[in-house]
DNA sequence: TCTGGGGTCCTAGGACCC
DNA sequence: TCTGGGGTCCTAGGACCC
């Protein structure tokens, strides 16, 4: 039997609108939204404060639909390296108090609590990080207090804004079964559709579905759910997640549909640019290029090809997009463009995924297949990696032989 | 309700290897 | 030459989330 465990879920509410009326008191009270140039077609609302909300006001809403239901409401442009920056003084709270958090986006995480919950009661522990998010920071959360990460997360969306909800296992059946699957994390619109047309219409005919039934109409997908809607859920907190970046993109939606090949080139441009930038802060690069276009009937095509050699420079990534480009279009116009590397992995250690390869071509190309073998036997299957890195430059200063290695090579080589 | 931009995970089929 | 079964990687697309 497993030792239960105290999971908090914290989840800033209406964030990026309450960063700005932390910033301006002035607009406390009042209906604001975060959105995007009104003029242009990707005028959409981001966040709206919940005064805002009252009005009608909701996430994805066109801008000039937004003005025309609530003629006072305040838009401000998103200000992201302001958001960032709240984002990291909240996640320095949280951590002040465990290192097992885990963000999960910009404005919400996880902490496992279960050691602090020992010494101290978990809904007080709630309370006073919520509190002090709102003190020293003028930001509203709500907390949900569970035996795991789904339960927990359930909990944090049940009170808002400032709600500290605490989801037992055993209420599951009494609070979470009643209600409509679509509210479920992790159902969206075409599986609650799906599972409707199967009758299933709350979480607790999820919950109690038969187990086949699921993995035949959505795979694993389906059997995570009816776990989850039992209440189980063996996710840990894991603090490491949010290094492991898996992908680095930019997409834009044009401010009218195009099909000019100047155009579409220097969108591209700018794309590879902005993904090449987001890299070298990440100190990253990746295997996979990946190309996205959005026609004006909303249909989505991508292409990738995956490299034998990671890229990271903008000109790189250009011309992979470029060449990609071609393979994916069928003439109709386009409303969004957008580049996407993956199978990242640190810069540093790309060196030596190009050398395997290298050493892989060469041992195939030349027939100098038989020196190779013989020197790793005396040397170690590492040896001919080390000289081609040394060979490249790129990272020369990152392999050190000593001296007396490089001696003893030297001499097998020519003995060969 | 006529839909931005950043991601992650899953699936299914094909290629290829042992 | 035909036959399996298992595993991994790649590609295209879809669903979902914030």
């Amino acid at each position: 039997m497993k030792v239960s465990r105290v999971i908090f879920h914290v989840d800033m509410n209406s964030f990026y609108a309450s960063v700005e009326q932390a910033h301006h008191p002035e607009l406390k009270g009042k209906p604001i939204a975060i959105a995007g140039n009104p003029k242009e077609r990707r005028g959409i609302i981001v966040t709206s404060s919940y005064e805002a909300r009252a009005k009608g006001i909701y996430t994805t809403m066109n801008v000039t639909e937004a003005l025309k239901i609530c003629p006072e409401l305040i838009l401000l442009p998103p200000d992201f390296p302001k958001y960032r920056e709240a984002s990291k003084a909240m996640f320095t709270i949280l951590r002040s108090y465990t290192h097992l958090v885990e963000p999960v986006s910009i404005d919400e995480g996880y902490m496992d609590v279960t050691e602090i919950a020992k010494e101290c009661h978990p809904l007080e522990l709630a309370k006073e990080i919520q509190l002090r998010i709102y003190n020293e920071l003028d930001l509203p959360c709500s907390i949900g207090i569970a035996p795991n990460k789904f339960l927990a997360k359930t909990a944090s969306d049940m009170k808002k804004p400032m709600g500290i909800t605490v989801l037992r296992k055993r209420e599951v059946p009494e609070k979470l079964w009643p209600l409509n699957v679509e509210k479920m994390y992790g159902v969206g619109q075409s599986m609650a559709k799906k599972l409707k047309s199967l009758n299933m219409y709350t979480i607790g005919d999820l919950a109690n579905a038969d187990e086949g039934l699921l993995k035949e109409h959505f795979g694993k997908i389906g059997v995570r759910l009816k776990r989850r809607a039992n209440g189980i859920d063996d996710r840990e907190v894991d603090p490491e997640s949010i290094y492991e970046t898996k992908s680095v993109g930019n997409s834009t939606t044009l401010p009218v549909d195009i099909t000019e090949m100047e155009d579409i080139e220097k969108t591209f441009r700018h794309l590879s640019s902005k993904v090449a930038e987001r890299l070298e802060a990440k100190n990253l690069c990746g295997f996979t290029i990946t190309i996205q276009i959005r026609d004006c009937h909303w249909h989505n095509h991508t292409k990738s090809k995956t490299l034998q050699n990671p890229i990271y420079l903008k000109t790189d990534i250009y011309q992979e997009a470029m060449q990609l480009f071609p393979k994916a279009w069928d003439g109709t116009p386009i409303r969004l463009l957008g580049v996407t590397v993956s199978n990242v992995i640190d810069k540093k250690r790309s060196a030596e995924q190009l050398s395997i390869f290298n050493y892989e071509q060469f041992a195939k190309e030349e027939p100098i297949y038989e020196i190779i073998h013989e020197m790793e036997k005396k040397f170690g299957k590492g040896i001919i990696q080390k000289g081609i890195d040394v060979k490249k430059k790129s990272y020369a200063s990152k392999t050190s032989f000593s001296k007396d290695f490089l001696e003893d090579l030297k001499d097998f080589i020519d003995e060969y």
